[in-house]
DNA sequence: TCTGGGGTCCTAGGACCC
DNA sequence: TCTGGGGTCCTAGGACCC
């Protein structure tokens, strides 16, 4: 018999972190913002019974809060990476095949042994809440595809309460596919949904009975792929071991338009010096850089312009002096006068273990010393704080900073900043 | 005034080789 | 320069996800 699949998913989980740690929160409503405080990106359900919609811009939503009371929050991300440990560290404790989806949701890979199936999933549900204070929903079936639904719907309506629903072998499939929205499938975009509808395929259960071959033409491998997972048929791995990262990217909005090349360049170099120290701390090497700048998506002035491009080198690197090097050139060549910029930012890709890299014909001591020096400003940052040292070029505080006003305190991250009980 | 950021996978098309 | 099929590798762009 194959094995089921489930898919566990913290409820609202921004939110529920913030409200682990202040006992004020508890029944408010609570949004999380994202960067630069712009939009919502996460709500508790009393934020959602009062019409806060996912995304929407604070200044849209900030009179309604303001009424309900409610509790508006900065993104904690140090604050949620640790909270999303500390679950997933649980989870093997209840079985040991877990594939870590993202920061707030789990596969995991179950035999189907008679009758346990739901038992297990309310056993971690209960000592999930207990042991981390994360309400989490758990959904089961035959393949990643259908347990996401079954998650959704273990979300809804009086389901909500119990938290689970598994639908492994079950007749409730067929009735749940028929009310399944396809734009509501995992996998299925705005995009797809069009060319969907178009086709009259309004269901998950008419995506499902869908010729493949059909699918495959008007969705790409993708979408044929996610029409047989409908079926029951695995078509996407469970995979266990976290794969190596393909890029890594910086960029943000800023504050405020920028228009001079100086300051965009200490914009675009503040992003690498982030983008480089993530690098280092995964053991890479990077042998590409692409930078990117826009004007506002909005209101552009004088018109819209974005634009980017990628420099390629033939010897990986990890060291920023070189990196940089690359980074101005590529950004010469896209930078252009007159344009009041809104956004920037830059992507490493090509990456590589750092260790062993390739000897280099020319160079290569200057290199390798290069390379010990981020090691040691690295573990300096590390144990001092951020930019402790940094390059001249390099500059910290400027127009272009993150707006983040409504942070709350990193409680599990910092010992300046622990939980303090009276 | 105010509208996020970080990823992955797939495809089509160009460059190049035999 | 043309004739031809078959193959790989790379990149830009599209689509989607959390």
């Amino acid at each position: 018999m194959s094995n089921a699949i489930a898919l566990l998913d913290c409820n609202n989980f921004y939110a529920s972190c913030e409200r682990v740690f202040d006992a004020r929160l508890k029944e408010k409503p609570v949004v999380v913002l994202s960067n630069n405080d712009g939009c919502v990106i996460a709500r508790s359900d009393e934020a959602k019974a009062i019409g806060v919609t996912m995304g929407s811009p604070l200044f849209k939503v900030l009179d309604l809060l303001e009424t309900h009371d409610a509790e508006i929050f900065s993104s904690n991300y140090a604050l949620y990476g640790d909270m999303s440990l500390r679950v997933m560290n649980l989870l093997h404790n209840f079985t040991p095949e877990v594939e870590i989806y993202s920061i707030d949701e789990a596969f995991l890979n179950l035999e189907p042994r008679k009758n346990s199936l739901d038992n297990l999933a309310h056993s971690i549900r209960e000592k999930m809440y207990k042991w981390t204070g994360i309400p989490v929903s758990i959904g089961i079936a035959e393949t990643k595809v259908l347990a996401k639904i079954a998650n959704k719907r273990a979300k809804k309506g009086e389901l909500r309460e119990k938290g689970v629903l598994n639908l492994y072998r079950s007749d409730k499939t067929e009735p749940i596919l028929k009310e399944t929205l396809v734009q509501d499938v995992w996998g299925i975009g705005y995009r797809s949904t069009l060319k969907l509808k178009a086709n009259n395929i309004l269901t998950a259960w008419q995506l499902r009975e869908m010729d493949n071959r059909f699918a495959r033409r008007l969705l790409t491998v993708v979408g044929a792929r996610i029409a047989l997972e409908l079926r029951g048929i695995k078509c996407l791995p469970f995979e266990q071991v976290q794969t190596k990262k393909h890029s890594i990217t910086c960029s943000r909005s800023f504050g405020q338009t920028v228009t001079n090349y100086i300051q965009i360049k200490e914009a675009i170099l503040y992003f690498l010096t982030r983008a480089c120290e993530k690098m280092r701390k995964h053991n890479l090497a990077a042998n590409a850089i692409t930078v990117f700048i826009s004007t506002d998506r909005f209101r552009p002035v004088p018109e819209p312009y974005t634009n980017s491009a990628t420099y390629s080198s033939t010897y990986p690197t990890d060291s920023n002096q070189e990196i940089q090097e690359w980074t101005i050139k590529t950004l010469e060549r896209i930078y252009k006068k007159g344009f009041d910029y809104r956004k920037a930012g830059i992507i490493l890709s090509g990456l590589v273990p750092n260790e062993n890299l390739t000897t280099r014909m020319f160079d290569d001591e200057k290199f390798q010393q290069q390379h010990k020096l981020m090691k040691a400003i690295d573990e300096i940052n590390q144990k001092f704080g951020k930019d402790t040292v940094r390059f001249g070029s390099v500059k910290t505080e400027a127009s272009w900073k993150m707006k983040q006003t409504r942070k709350s305190q990193s409680y599990t991250t910092n010992w300046n900043e622990i939980l303090t009980v009276s």
